[in-house]
RNA sequence: AGUGCGACACCUGAUUCC
DNA sequence: GGAATCAGGTGTCGCACT
């Protein structure tokens, strides 16, 4: 686990050592064990478990002698709460709803990162089931903190993959953003591969015809020309983001992308029901997504 | 180009808990 | 439906050395 400079030609790890080191807090037998088949035994199928993985056997050993947070239940000792036999069985954990729609879901006011004053802030995310298998489904969703109003939600058209989903996106939501008359903008994404491409590798690209390092194409060239399109015009400021870190804006955007690729599409219409008899509305036209 | 590495994503499955 | 832990995979690029 020790890093060497990669311009060395000599093995970096001994063969004996183990590249990762599981300690087990609660389990049959706690301890830290050298592979995921130790510790696995120790775990699997063991009630309240608690394991992880570490690169040294300090760290691991570290978590073991660790005393578990007490958070207020999940104690031994019971006291604070018990499950209530009188409460109603529920042995089925799923919402009614795919979205939260308690509270205000677009309006978190501080998920900004100091940066991106003055400029219109958008949440991008793509999503794709099955990435990289038979049968894969991609979806994109872009979230604006201003007006959750405008939120995107669609599937994702043509190759279905995870990077053509987040590249898909930006697009869309830069589209959106243009039609809003917000042309100064700040694109917050998780996908470190479209902020590159973008920012550090598209010129060159552009220089060496669309060649990868190695000489291959440039397998999203047509997604990025594209990106770059609907780019013109705008302003367009790049923030990563961690995905999965509670960033209430990415959240959302990830929440929409993965309704995309169950086929959700935003604007969802939701019509009030017709009175019958009453003299017939002027129709709502459909929104075609191209 | 081959091999390896790195990084950020996107998944599939298993176990536990709610 | 959500939280967590782990394993196995693909999307894609750059890097370095054969």
């Amino acid at each position: 686990t020790e890093l060497v400079p990669k311009t060395s030609l000599t093995p970096i790890l001994s063969p004996h050592m183990p590249s990762k080191y599981y300690a087990v807090r609660r389990g049959r037998a706690p301890g830290v064990y050298n592979s995921w088949d130790e510790c696995k035994s120790q775990v699997d199928g063991y009630s309240g478990a608690q394991f992880k993985s570490f690169r040294t056997a300090a760290e691991a050993k570290e978590f073991v002698d660790t005393p578990v947070v007490s958070t207020g239940r999940g104690c031994p000792y019971g006291s604070s709460r018990r499950p209530n036999p009188l409460s109603k069985n529920r042995s089925d954990y799923r919402t009614i709803n795919g979205i939260n729609t308690a509270g205000s879901v677009g309006s978190i006011a501080s998920d900004n990162s100091a940066d991106s004053k003055d400029r219109f802030v958008i949440y991008t995310d793509g999503a794709c089931t099955k990435n990289g298998r038979r049968g894969a489904r991609g979806g994109i969703g872009a979230h604006f903190p201003a007006r959750p109003d405008r939120d995107i939600s669609e599937p994702l058209e043509g190759r279905q993959t995870n990077n053509r989903a987040e590249i898909w996106a930006a697009v869309r939501a830069l589209e959106a953003a243009k039609a809003m008359g917000e042309l100064r903008v700040d694109i917050k994404t998780d996908s470190k591969f479209m902020m590159q491409a973008v920012n550090e590798w598209s010129p060159k690209w552009r220089r060496n015809g669309w060649k990868t390092s190695t000489g291959a194409d440039v397998i999203n060239k047509e997604d990025f020309l594209e990106l770059e399109r609907v780019s013109q015009g705008m302003d367009v400021q790049w923030t990563k983001v961690r995905a999965h870190s509670g960033v209430a804006g990415n959240e959302r955007a990830d929440q929409l992308a993965v309704m995309g690729s169950k086929g959700v599409v935003t604007p969802q219409v939701t019509l009030p029901t017709v009175p019958i008899g009453l003299p017939t509305l002027p129709k709502v036209p459909v929104i075609t997504i191209e």
